[in-house]
DNA sequence: GCCGTTTTCGGCCCGACTGTTTTCAGTCG
């Protein structure tokens, strides 16, 4: 639980308390509030540690008295007494065992109660030893599939999550095989994928078919299959060499608008969705829509229609999240999202001039082919050392170089002179004015230092917010998916300035970074700030992440205004601060 | 424990698959 922000602490808490409560058997409706409230701080991108001070918790929906209470209480003094006095009755190392796949809430009691099996090494033993398969509700094939899981525990080789482009690359290479199969209505990825979370927990795939039999055949006989976790007549699971799992579900083609429906999520998204369709009489189902009263089921073509039918806009993947998005549907509040195609420019890449591998004209060309008008050259300032950052003199090497590039282009496409300045520890920039006042766009960002602590932090990403000079924050919270923590910031400070300041924040589409994240993204855009969407692209391959970053800004409800990359080149300069 | 243009009390989604079963509980999404 150490090193995470006040949010992340509070949130794994609440976690934790509906896990042990689950253990120890109580009402499933209390233990879900207690998930709810962990997911909706997350979505919310609020500061708790300020919310909780202020009395202002039950701001965020599913927060009520008895939660509000116990999170003041924990933020406040560093402990909670109702937590204590659980672990002190369910011991929390219980909480590792319901991590191991085919142990729920349920089998971990048996084992506690049973056995006196406590934590994973006690399980370990008893495993080997033989001893769990004779408990009631266990038997040998329950152990065996204990014993495998407890060897290939995640965390160790195989992340517990996968980052967003390697879960893609799988899920096309399989939509591309399946779709050459007669047997295949229509294919489409699901889940979390679908929705572009940052991680993917599994990659879903959604067939029509009316023959599943010969879809799942082909399924399984793709080479890259590692191993079948489970083989049903609809539901097929198999992992692959490189530890991703992938599920494939198989539908009647009628039922094509429910289940991918269902199959896309999101989980609390859905229980709304259901919510909503019982209200008006009607039960949901991944099949179909039925009447209650009269029986009569509904079949939807496209999950349009369904959203229709239910009075709702048609809500995009990236918004299903915790069920607000239906309100604002019903409501027809739902923003127009940002498309790639709205995509005119990148702004931000890296060069062979610094750590980038390939050279300014093949980047260049390879952004004109993929159809952008304009392209910013940010490669690293010199007080990046291990990226062979550029001085002033190399800077202006550079832009001759770009001038002559741009003149070959006759118009036809920009080459941007940028840079990535960095911020350096007491806020101030690397690079002299007269340098960075002759470049086009200065992008600034931090590099090291991330874990200063809150204040010193935050006063010198404002610092570089507030320099007339910088015109974008590049990813301002310097997270590495699966690897590096978020700094801690004060962001509505952060967002606040950079609203009144104009200076930009980027979302960087690097699927190692995907920064600023998209709860993040929905905070700066309440404080009134614009975006760029940038792929930090160090090769020209790179320039491809786009989609990911669009993912980003689209979970996070923004639409192409306030994304200034989706302006030509003189709108974009007039929009620059000066 | 939360929540309310049907409710301040009485609700709170729904189904597939597995492994244990003699008709179903547990897990998962």
């Amino acid at each position: 639980m150490e090193n995470k922000s006040t949010a992340g602490r509070v949130e794994k808490l609440l976690e934790n308390i509906a896990t042990l409560l689950e253990i120890k058997g109580e009402d499933h409706f209390r233990i879900n509030a207690y998930r709810n409230a962990a997911e909706n701080i997350s979505l919310s991108g609020l500061d708790i540690k300020k919310l909780a001070e202020e009395d202002r918790l039950d701001e965020i929906s599913g927060i009520g008295e008895a939660i509000s209470e116990k999170i003041r209480e924990y933020v406040t003094t560093g402990r909670l007494k109702y937590y204590e006095d659980l672990i002190n009755e369910v011991p929390e190392s219980l909480l590792d065992l319901t991590e191991v796949p085919g142990l729920g809430p349920k089998r971990v009691k048996a084992l506690w109660k049973e056995l006196d099996i406590k934590d994973i090494q006690s399980l370990d033993s008893a495993v080997e030893e033989g001893s769990i398969q004779k408990l009631d509700g266990f038997g040998p094939k329950l152990q065996e599939k204990i014993r495998e899981n407890l060897r290939k525990r995640p965390g160790k080789e195989v992340p517990k999550r996968q980052l967003l482009h390697h879960a893609w690359s799988i899920a096309d290479l399989i939509i591309d095989r399946l779709g050459k199969n007669n047997a295949v209505k229509k294919i489409s990825a699901a889940g979390s994928l679908r929705r572009m979370k940052e991680t993917i927990g599994d990659v879903d795939i959604l067939v029509a078919s009316e023959e599943p039999g010969k879809v799942t055949e082909d399924f399984l006989s793709l080479e890259e299959m590692d191993q079948i976790i489970m083989k049903g007549s609809t539901r097929t699971s198999i992992r692959f060499y490189n530890g991703i799992q992938a599920d494939l579900r198989i539908v009647p083609p009628e039922s094509w608008g429910t289940a991918l429906q269902y199959f896309t999520g999101s989980q609390e998204h859905n229980v709304k969705m259901r919510e909503l369709a019982l209200k008006k009489g009607q039960s949901l189902n991944e099949y179909s829509l039925i009447r209650q009263k009269a029986g009569e089921k509904l079949f939807f073509s496209e999950e349009k229609k369904l959203y229709e039918h239910l009075g709702l806009q048609y809500i995009p993947p990236e918004l299903r999240q915790n069920g607000s998005e239906i309100l604002q549907a019903s409501r027809g509040e739902l923003p127009v999202l940002v498309e790639m195609g709205h995509i005119r420019g990148d702004l931000q890449c890296h060069t062979d001039w610094s750590d980038g591998q390939n050279t300014l004209q093949s980047m260049a060309e390879a952004a004109a082919n993929s159809g952008l008008e304009y392209l910013l050259i940010t490669d690293h300032s010199f007080g990046l050392g291990v990226a062979k950052g550029l001085s002033g003199t190399e800077l202006k090497n550079q832009a001759t170089r770009i001038d002559e590039l741009n003149e070959k282009y006759e118009g036809k496409f920009r080459l941007l002179k940028g840079v990535e300045v960095e911020i350096k520890a007491d806020g101030s920039l690397d690079l002299r004015e007269e340098i960075l006042s002759e470049l086009d766009i200065v992008v600034a960002a931090v590099h090291s230092s991330l874990g200063q602590g809150r204040g010193k932090i935050t006063e010198r990403l404002l610092k570089a917010v507030e320099n007339p000079l910088v015109h974008v924050i590049a990813h301002p919270t310097g997270r590495f998916l699966n690897s590096r923590e978020e700094a801690d910031v004060d962001w509505d400070a952060l967002f606040t300035a950079a609203a009144e300041n104009g200076t930009l924040l980027e979302i960087n589409a690097n699927p190692r970074r995907l920064d600023l994240p998209d709860r993040l993204i929905r905070r700066a855009l309440k404080l009134g700030c614009r975006f760029v969407i940038s792929t930090d692209a160090h090769s020209s391959e790179e320039l491809d992440y786009m989609r990911f970053g669009v993912g980003m800004a689209r979970r996070g409800g923004l639409s192409s205004k306030e994304i200034v990359n989706t302006e030509s080149v003189d709108s974009l300069m007039s929009i620059l601060k000066k």
